[in-house]
DNA sequence: GTAATTGCAAATACTTTGCCACGTA
DNA sequence: TACGTGGCAAAGTATTTGCAATTAC
């Protein structure tokens, strides 16, 4: 069995798969749920919905809140992940030399809780700062889930 | 010598070398920003804009603008980190089973790539799961540093 | 045919700035 | 006194919704 597969064809497997995916979940096969899966997988980082709405394959295809409810019923049907700790606000944290925390946040109820245990990622830190070049580096680990009280 | 500290002393001298160093950075000893960092060494999590000015200590004491501005000079003298990769707008991500990233963000230009390195949390994360009891337990790790590029 | 989906425009919410008064050094 | 800081109000930007028209099934 062949394993060397171009990334062309992983790309197309994928897509209809999430297609597929999204049918069973009761989404319909739009075009525009199409283009948006099709313009996750070719970014290969995370997007923010104006650079959604502004590439190249969705620009004057369909409108910025269909794109948000697109988004919205992805979530919902756990396809899609919005990054970060923040319900629409930023979050702003002290910075106390020598003290590193990382978070434990309930999805449900919103509760955020610091993790009391090592951080593991000092090594990679290290590793990442000597591989790449970066300066001045330091990092953020957030936990998420659904607490007890909300199970 | 003591090692045992009350908390409401800890926190009195935290505060202290909180504002001398404001103060050393040029900020002035002002009762908004005494206040704020109160605020934040109460809390001991993150906390938006809107946390912070509807704070007990903080409403009815001082504008949101006020303490907008605070931030931002409190981020600019790295007493303060605002967190995510946002730039006000909320990112989101395609889930493929069995695929996790960790980011690696430039903090001046804003690049966002991947790491490609073994994830070194998991075993943390399982930790979590078995001690507080949270339920579909998922995790996010990125690094913030200057690329080489914008060094 | 029915129910989900879309576009457009309007409403919300959060963030940021202008301007002048005020307080700190 | 001089300049950083504060309050208030308005502008700017991102997110979210209402509703009628359209499309997938």
């Amino acid at each position: 069995m062949c394993i060397i597969v171009s990334h062309k064809l992983m790309k197309q497997i994928t897509i209809n798969e999430c297609v597929e995916h999204c049918r069973a979940s009761g989404l319909r096969r739009t075009k525009a749920l199409k283009e948006l899966l099709i313009t996750f997988l070719e970014s290969k980082r995370p997007m923010t919905l104006n650079e959604l709405a502004d590439s190249p394959r969705m620009v004057d295809q369909c409108d910025k809140a269909t794109i948000f409810r697109l988004l919205r019923r992805l979530i919902e049907h756990g396809m899609v992940r919005r990054l970060g700790l923040h319900e629409r606000a930023a979050y702003f944290t002290l910075l106390i030399p020598g003290s590193h925390h990382d978070y434990l946040i309930c999805t449900r109820c919103g509760t955020i809780e610091q993790v009391n245990a090592p951080c593991p990622v000092h090594a990679l830190e290290n590793e990442i700062r000597e591989k790449t070049g970066f300066r001045d580096l330091y990092h953020e680990l957030e936990f998420f889930g659904i607490c007890p009280s909300c199970c």
